[in-house]
RNA sequence: GGAUCGGUAGUUCAGUUGGUUAGAAUGCCGCCCUGUCACGGCGGAGGUCGCGAGUUCGAGUCUCGUCCGGUCCGCCA
């Protein structure tokens, strides 16, 4: 440790003055303490009173430890009273209890206490601050300061830390440096909506909060320091989720004189680190290793969770006899589709008619916007229902069943439509179906690097090329020519126009943790010609390119090294590492649904004056 | 921008087909209790049914609007 030899003496020092308050915390005594006399403070958790004598539970963040009045200073509550959540200082002697309570780390004492002092009184909470809180979402967003007191949110904070404590130890190791950079940059409307920042001294500008350090940590790489690292605040002003919040914590880091494979495993070597370091977890064998196509043509989704199989069987692909099984059948659901994707669900076969309704409801909801449910039942006896059976003879229907490399007791869902939508929605419903099947285990954790991604999509909303990933990513090297000489870069336009991702492959990478993205980077560009083009592709013009990114390609004239880097969402890391779905338990002060902090009641309105000097009129539509 | 679920006591919830005085648990207050730890027993207080309009003899319940919260789609390089 950076500091170990002033350790000793500060703590030392700590304890000494810390005495006044108390001489241990109320996690620590046990029946080796007994007949201490010892001070401590904390909060009221629990008044049991017995006639004339009374318990009491007294917390803090280490533990709970029984108090226990005698007669006379049972009399005393009534002068002096005690309610749940006052902050009391105790003075007493350790005893051996003669009931035990093996639940409590301290349960084999109690401290019989000489007096005790009110250091605040309490209001009565308005809701129980236990592990099973009665206290709804809401109410405890408002309140978030109790909310904290609880053992549950108190455990999240703390798994938050030792993730924090293991990134950085992993990283000081591998030489990395921190360096901090700016909250207050410039507004490039590129990706998702940045906050903006109204400047007061240079009235009618903004700055902008940054949606990543992405440019700077670039620029340090210019700079020479040649492996950075950053826990640091990120802002995006998009709509949110339950694991979406306006500001977020990335683990941000680059690496000079680095290929793809140099950065996977320094980076899967953090991850196996901090499942070491955290959870205790000896992550076994390598990452697995996954292209963007496999990933989306055998899971239909970038980010598959691979704990459990069902992969998609893909019906229309170029297998004849298939596509011939599928025209013979005269069923036009199948012949129309411009896709038909199954899974073979293992154990589901006697699902009832009401299941099967049921899955064929959800399907059909919005969100997922299917139009209907086809489904095979494999008897274990081999024998076959199907909800098309009047379209096929019994020996087609074998058929089509084995190209769903369907098992007995399998129940094949099959989806068809058009090739986006069904391809979405049949991954949705493969994890819904695992969801079900209780696959998805929360104590299973598998790593999967997903590779090769196209480097532009297309957009239809503002109908031009936008990067998959961001501006900076470098193209797989194989690809730089095509996309230098080909312009506009699609190369085999006419094919990849019906999806809209390009055939130019980018040098980036996801790795994702049990379905989850947990991390994404790439290897950058650094020549300035290259860029140039890259910003060209998107339909930036020069001059905006220049006005907008001119101090990064400016930099790349002076000697920028090759260079590439990952950041880590470190809220969601943290959730999925504690089980959870939700990244706002793991946030000591999170936001709610619409961007709102319900108990500092944030965003508001600012008075005449800061509009005054900010030299802003608000003119609000509607 | 859209879909959907919810809002009833401090809190978590129930409330039937629209019908008498809106209930339960917990918390809170009072009394009793010397070994509890989800203490127990007895008693008590506590409600603008989110807000507004409408239908009706009558609305917590039905309709419309609105506000707040949850989840999802779009969005999130």
């Amino acid at each position: 440790m950076l500091f170990k030899h002033l350790e000793e003496k500060s703590k030392k020092l700590l304890k000494s003055y810390i005495k006044m308050y108390r001489t241990h915390t109320c996690g620590e005594l046990r029946i080796s303490d007994t007949n201490k006399k010892i001070t401590l403070s904390g909060w009221v958790q629990t008044i049991r009173k017995f006639g004339s004598i009374t318990f009491i539970d007294l917390r803090d963040r280490y533990g709970i430890t029984q108090l226990l009045f005698n007669e006379k200073l049972t009399e005393q509550l009534d002068e002096n009273p005690l309610g749940r959540e006052f902050v009391i200082q105790i003075k007493g002697l350790v005893a051996e209890r003669s009931n035990k309570n093996p639940h409590l780390q301290t349960g084999d004492i109690e401290i019989n206490v000489s007096e005790y002092q009110v250091l605040n009184k309490s209001a009565i909470p308005p809701f129980t601050i236990q592990d099973e809180t009665d206290g709804g979402d809401d109410i405890r967003m408002k309140y978030r300061y109790l909310d904290l007191r609880r053992n549950v949110v108190k455990k999240n904070l703390e798994l938050r830390y030792a993730v924090n404590r293991a990134t950085r130890n992993y990283l000081h190791e591998n030489d990395f440096i921190e360096i901090e950079t700016p909250f207050l940059i410039k507004s490039t409307p590129e990706g998702a909506r940045d906050f903006v920042v109204p400047s007061r001294m240079n009235a009618g500008e903004f700055y902008a909060l940054p949606q990543s350090p992405q440019t700077f940590k670039q620029l340090l790489m210019v700079s020479g320091y040649d492996r950075y690292y950053q826990i640091v605040k990120c802002f995006r002003d998009e709509d949110l989720r339950a694991d979406r919040q306006p500001e977020f914590t990335q683990i941000d880091c680059e690496m000079s004189f680095v290929e793809q494979e140099d950065i996977l495993q320094m980076f899967e070597g953090l991850v196996k680190y901090i499942f070491k370091e955290v959870k205790n977890i000896d992550y076994q064998g390598p990452v697995e290793r996954m292209s963007w196509e496999d990933a989306m043509w055998n899971y239909g989704n970038d980010k598959p969770d691979i704990r459990f199989g069902m992969k998609l069987r893909n019906l229309k692909s170029e297998n004849k006899v298939l596509l011939e099984t599928l025209n013979d059948s005269g069923f036009g659901v199948f012949n129309e589709a411009e896709t038909i994707l199954a899974i073979s669900v293992p154990g589901c076969y006697e699902y009832s008619r009401k299941q099967i309704d049921e899955l064929t409801e959800w399907v059909k909801r919005p969100q997922i916007g299917m139009r209907g449910l086809a489904y095979i039942k494999v008897n274990d006896d081999g024998t076959l229902k199907s909800s098309f059976d009047k379209f096929f003879n019994e020996k087609k229907l074998h058929e089509f069943a084995s190209f769903c490399e369907s098992n007995r007791g399998d129940l094949v869902l099959i989806l068809a439509g058009k090739e986006e939508r069904t391809r979405k929605a049949i991954s949705d419903l493969r994890l819904y179906m695992a969801d079900r099947l209780g696959l998805r285990k929360a104590d299973e954790f598998r790593l999967l690097w997903v590779t090769d991604f196209p480097l532009f999509e297309y957009d239809e909303e503002s109908n031009r090329w936008v990067a998959r990933h961001h501006p900076f990513t470098s193209p797989k090297p194989e690809d730089i020519p095509t996309m230098i000489n080909n312009n506009p870069l699609i190369g085999n336009s006419e094919k990849y126009l019906e999806h809209p991702y390009s055939k130019i492959k980018a040098n980036a990478y996801d790795i994702v943790l049990n379905g989850n993205e947990i991390g994404g980077g790439s290897i950058r560009i650094f020549q300035r010609d290259l860029q140039e083009k890259m910003f060209a592709a998107l339909g930036m013009s020069k001059e905006e390119a220049q006005q907008k990114f001119g101090f990064l390609m400016g930099a790349f004239e002076y000697g920028a090294p090759p260079h590439g880097g990952i950041a880590f969402g470190f809220d969601r890391l943290c959730a999925i590492l504690g089980g959870s779905e939700s990244i706002r338990d793991f946030i000591a002060f999170p936001k709610n649904n619409s961007g709102r902090d319900v108990m500092i009641d944030a965003p508001s309105a600012i008075d005449d004056k800061q509009w005054e000097e900010l030299q802003i009129k608000m003119n609000l539509k509607k």
